[in-house]
DNA sequence: CATGAATGAGTTTTCATTCAT
DNA sequence: TATGAATGAAAACTCATTCAT
């Protein structure tokens, strides 16, 4: 079996990840087992080795691929031809998608593990990623709102729409049948346009 | 050494659980061993056996009892002196206290258990909880705010300041440095006050 | 089966001690397993840990205990009633009891394992050791014969008759049926007599 | 790619004997890899089996060759033009070219392994060479010495220089800064001499 | 012939649970 | 009742060996 090519290797690298994932969701990962894993797979346990040198880094590789367009969209809203409303719809909108609560899952729990290893690296991490994305948020909120916004707390609403987004993942996670997290998106848009539209008022009196 | 009255017994099953909730948060189940919630405790592994019949059902009854005055009264806003402003300021100024973060820990930890063993109980009554807590949120916003949600989902927007409040704790544990929950709570309140004010304009002006 | 006395801790450690110089002697630490060991000891595997932490560490300390009376009365020999013919006679003779052999398997294991790992602290051990030992059998030496050593150099020969010693138990070990260590003793101390023989004659002669 | 040369094949063989040598001398039988003798030998772990059907057979297979001129020298001493003193001090000085110690390990690991298994084919091997050398020192010691020894038990005596020869290896390899080889020996050369010279007095004084 | 990916039995170690004291 | 030593069933991981390419 020498000499496979890259290609080959590459993609039973993924379907280690892929099994890696499934049955992490599943189980979590300390219960997961290897054995487990290596048939989700089809391979036998000491091949993931040759892959993966420990069941943590494994770990550590499922968690990491789940980035995304939005994700990145977010983070560089000026590069991006969006506006906030469609922004935050399509990022909802994934979260309707197959496999969006296994991925919460992993995610949870990777932030678990993050937290209570102390995992400065990963924790870190998470703390940068957020601070991007809300800069991320808030600076789509001025270009899109602009004046309107005035006498906001336009960081700490950034902020609150982050735990909104997470809230609502994990809501959705435990209860599936609870108001569906668009529906959710849906409202409070509705309430941002609302508040919005008093300061078009305001000005529009001011202006007059 | 017999006979030993039931409230010792209490007693010692609530430092059993106490130790238990405080290991488990800081390791996560799986990780946590039942000898070292036994020298936690303060008692012999052998102990705990008499308490609970296994590391599961300690587990189990860990994630029971978080019950708080806070979310009674959100479950039963009707028979609670108290307005939607002041009570969520209360929910959000506990997330603020030495200990939450490791509750919330205990609580990912619980929901995630409760997802992957289907542990039907468990969602469901983490489901039932949620509805009860959205209806009462609504219950709160119509009568604080009654005519002036025109137009608006209350029951969405209900879930999503529901949804809120879990994904401020979740941030909160993942990033203390991040913008406290209670200022979020604030901009979205900011945010929730220009919105009605609006009704109240516009109400104004129809009466014109 | 709680609160065994002390006597009977020490007791099953003395004999998974034992029952591991057994194993290890017979297949070498490496070859070993710690459910022979523990097959030997009459207990589970898992008991052990509660002794040793690991195998290396249980290898470690079965490899400590040889030490014996001889090697004490070789490091301090000014502290001792006796004389180098006695004391190398006793050492000697120890190499005839049985489980000498097993001692010098063990002790030969060790020292590999030292040199291969690295081991700085065993390998600095054994390096003082024999440092004192030497300084001990030089310091016999020239007290039992003094002048007579005259234009040798002690500190080899001491060292000479050292690695002798370790010599005589490898080749025992691998060659039972050899000549016999104490008679190979016997050969070195009657060519040492007659030499230091010489040196009275020589030094009567001067006297004339 | 076919049909290669036998003398190909005895030079691949004898680079993977080298590889396994060095490799094994370094960490020990048990815990080389195969993987890592390959990569020494510069080939892929599937070809050494080619050679050698088993890390077993590998292992037996690098013990045998350590054969040398200086070793022939002694089983054979009639045959060789030499004398005690010279043929010392060339198996002597051996002990100090670079590479000494790796051989050490790598005999004293045969060794262990012979004894454990009980090898009786190795065993059996080492005790004839034994014999072989010791009966060549004895003859030698005779051939060189003569009448001077009388009273001496030359065969033991030979067996004690054949000890500290291998006690002077091992001692070389565990403590370096210890005294050298050489050194001993000349200590030990030394006092034979001043024991023989004892010798010659007293039947120059019979003589008289 | 060589390669090196894959196998899978075997090893150390952990820890929930039991039970003699 | 409490203790804590002992059990023994996993689980992660290793590596000699095989065999498709």
């Amino acid at each position: 079996m020498a000499k496979v090519s890259q290609a080959h290797l590459d993609a039973r690298r993924r379907s280690i990840l892929d099994a890696a994932a499934k049955v992490f969701a599943e189980k979590g990962v300390a219960a997961a087992t290897m054995a487990e894993i290596a048939h989700e797979a089809g391979i036998s346990p000491g091949a993931i080795y040759r892959y993966f040198p420990s069941k943590e880094d494994l770990a550590r590789g499922c968690m990491e691929g789940s980035a995304e367009a939005v994700k990145a969209a977010w983070q560089h809203p000026e590069q991006v031809e969006t506006d906030f409303r469609t922004l935050s719809r399509a990022t909802f909108a994934e979260l309707e998608r197959s496999g969006a609560d296994a991925d919460t899952r992993l995610l949870l729990e990777r932030a678990l593990v993050a937290v209570r290893d102390a995992d400065a690296a990963l924790v870190e991490e998470f703390g940068a990623e957020l601070q991007r994305i809300v800069r991320g948020v808030a600076f789509l909120l001025r270009r899109d709102f602009g004046a309107r916004l005035e006498g906001l707390d336009v960081e700490a609403l950034a902020q609150a729409l982050y735990s909104f987004y997470w809230g609502a993942r994990f809501v959705r996670l435990m209860a599936p049948d609870a108001v569906a997290p668009t529906r959710q998106l849906e409202a409070l848009q509705a309430l941002m346009e609302a508040a919005f539209s008093v300061a078009d008022r305001e000005s529009a009196g001011t202006e007059r």
